[in-house]
DNA sequence: GTTTTTTAATGACGGTTCGTCAAAAATAGC
DNA sequence: GCTATTTTTGACGAACCGTCATTAAAAAAC
């Protein structure tokens, strides 16, 4: 009278392996060669089984897309760590978006996929009210920076905005950069990618200028800034991607 | 001995034709509902005459981006002739891509849907090409302005900035804003529309400022100034996007 | 150890969609 | 009417989706 039941970490283990699989493909073949056949063909699981954890391709979909937000969070958190500034740690938020899109440039445009209508529409409720969350969390983190930087008076707020509308200014300027700069990245051009980096870092300090963020983009040396950003606070990921760069 | 030749005229008219089709579809069923085998039920042409003038599906996405970004460069055109100063003219630009975005959803979303790899990839190198040499149209209506500004005083620009940097800078960021709006965007709400008049004019102003480019947010009326292009310079557009909110 | 009960996993299947291609229709000169 | 050539057609094989009746697995009851 006592049924199998299912072991609550095996089933989230399983369901990274059906992730971490689609990723794969989707990395071969693009989102459009995604097929749940090809993923099951690659598992030790029935397709049943995937249905069982995705109620469809685009739920999947959406999952990886939330994967990915979450790893972009953690960067984040990362970046509000930089000592320095309060216009510097900002900076670094724009930064570490930038090494994130780079070293999972499919990811990245995973997101931009998955936030399609014809996608977002057929995903679980469960999986979009957890996007929004995790949006949620990425701007949390910038909110906290803006205090800061309204707190030791480096960030004079115009009198029509709000923190939550400065956060957004800057969120929509790395991701409109980044996502038009995408299409032409070649992952095996390395002078396209260091043309994203050179607009990102243009585009977010004329934000901040345009912010009354201070120091100004005259009033301080950005290329140290960046170099500490590339030495220190994200030398792993710098790495990880002049390695897959050069290898 | 002579062939059946096909008009170049009734060639090219089906071919809109199709696109018009294929448009009307994507409007009720988003991009995944769009099929060849739907296009075709709607035609008086088979399918192998559908594929004739493009190669796949993809192709005919690329076609409806293309025509997309036609209809959005001839705004722009008219944006550029706003009677006002250089600084407005390039807000001009920024309100009138917004407004292209309010008006056809669908093919707002088809431009990002285009810029994925999967649908680019598939697609003609004809109509890739097409569509960067439009893009080229789009930005030179803006490196028009910013040589406007540029000669009248108006723009002071930074050393390490060129014209063309500036011009993709406010492209990137009335993209970035737009994309991150729309997805929230319910075709029934007039708020979250109005939403993002605002935070376009916003961010336009906040990346003037920080371009150096006058007269400054706080030194000029910017309310005025919309209403101008409201009542004036694109009268039809807003009438078009009021008719459809309140009807 | 066997039976029973309940849940989980399986994969064959019907239904779509894609893109092709051999055959048919259309056109214009003779 | 005949021929040479191009255009159009739609049936077809292949691939994919998501379902669901069936099978396997596990634990409790006996």
């Amino acid at each position: 009278m006592s049924p199998k039941i299912i072991d609550e970490a095996t089933l989230e283990a399983r369901e990274e392996e059906i992730m971490r699989t689609a990723l794969e493909i989707i990395s071969e073949l693009g989102v459009a060669g995604l097929t749940i056949d090809k993923v099951v063909s690659q598992l030790p699981y029935s397709k049943g089984t995937v249905y069982n954890h995705f109620t469809c391709k685009e739920d999947l979909l959406t999952g990886l897309c939330n994967r990915s937000v979450k790893s972009v969070a953690a960067l984040f958190e990362r970046a509000i760590t930089f000592d320095g500034s309060s216009r510097e740690k900002m900076l670094a938020v724009g930064y570490a978006y930038m090494l994130h899109s780079m070293l999972n440039p499919t990811e990245f445009m995973l997101v931009i996929s998955a936030k399609t209508p014809s996608v977002r529409e057929k995903s679980t409720e469960r999986r979009q009210e957890e996007h929004v969350a995790l949006e949620n969390r990425l701007l949390g983190g910038l909110l906290q920076v803006i205090s800061n930087g309204l707190a030791s008076g480096e960030l004079q707020l115009l009198p029509h905005l709000s923190p939550a509308q400065v956060a957004f200014s800057l969120w929509s300027m790395s991701f409109g950069t980044i996502a038009l700069l995408h299409e032409t990245l070649d992952r095996c051009s390395v002078r396209i990618e260091m043309q994203l980096e050179r607009e990102l870092v243009n585009h977010c300090n004329i934000l901040l200028d345009g912010l009354n963020w201070q120091p100004y983009t005259q009033e301080h040396n950005w290329m140290d800034t960046i170099d500490h950003f590339k030495n220190e606070l994200f030398a792993p990921e710098v790495e990880q991607l002049r390695e897959r760069l050069n290898g």
